[in-house]
DNA sequence: CGCTAATTGAGAATTGATTCTCAATCGGTT
DNA sequence: AACCGATTGAGAATCAATTCTCAATTAGCG
């Protein structure tokens, strides 16, 4: 059990490469220049592995479908650009969230997300 | 043209007594005391037409379904129930996102998302 | 190398949200 | 009250994301 196959080490290398989160389709093209033929079936069962065993989170913001990101343990929050949908990673986080909350909410942890147009788009 | 139907004022009226984000399932629920029957496709038609026209906001965040309310013109975030999967206006905002930004992105708009216990579900 | 269980790819199937279809009914006007 | 186009409800259909099915292939072990 717990085979290692091309496939999956395609798909885990492409994911850290890339460097930022993706959607499974943009992982399945970019991991097919190394695995041909690479189904997406095989992308979204390595990408449901990897979340169940927390190297990989998967973030849901409004706007764009689900993407995937190496969890890398640091806190942090996301850009989507208007223009070209794809999504980056902001560093640093603001705070001062908790006091937003009415009497008697408690906090578990929050999200920011800030849509805008990313350097390339831009140009 | 433009008519006023039963259903159409329930929905509406319901939106805004509710006073939060509701799903369209919960607002169908909500409606169909005051108009029986009520069917789902009305519930999504009333909303389209609502956030056609602007009277209606759709909102959008990771882990629970779209939510809607009333557009009200005030700037301000959400809360997600973790228990209840409800969906709560928070007032207030804490600014700073622009310092997040990477050189070269630009921010037209942002959203924060806070999750946790609301107070009914923490009592 | 040969075996066996795990993995893969292709396409069908499922899921949840939303939209469409169409006959029946309603609203507003005369 | 009668008319006619708009709206409604129920269920079918669609849509995008994701999962399942199953025969063919592959990884790891002896």
């Amino acid at each position: 059990m717990q085979l290692k196959t091309q496939q999956q080490s395609s798909i885990l290398r492409v994911l850290e490469h890339l460097g930022r989160p993706v959607t499974p389709q943009e992982l399945l093209e970019a991991a097919s220049t190394e695995s041909p033929g690479l189904g997406q079936a095989t992308v979204y069962r390595a990408l449901k592995r990897l979340v169940e065993t927390g190297e990989v989170r998967k973030i849901e913001v409004a706007g764009v479908s689900p993407h995937y990101e190496m969890e890398r343990g640091n806190h942090h929050h996301f850009f989507v650009c208007e223009s070209c949908q794809k999504m980056f990673e902001l560093d640093g986080c603001p705070g001062g969230f908790r006091k937003l909350l009415p009497p008697g909410f408690t906090m578990s942890s929050h999200e920011v997300i800030i849509y805008g147009t990313c350097q390339s788009c831009a140009a």
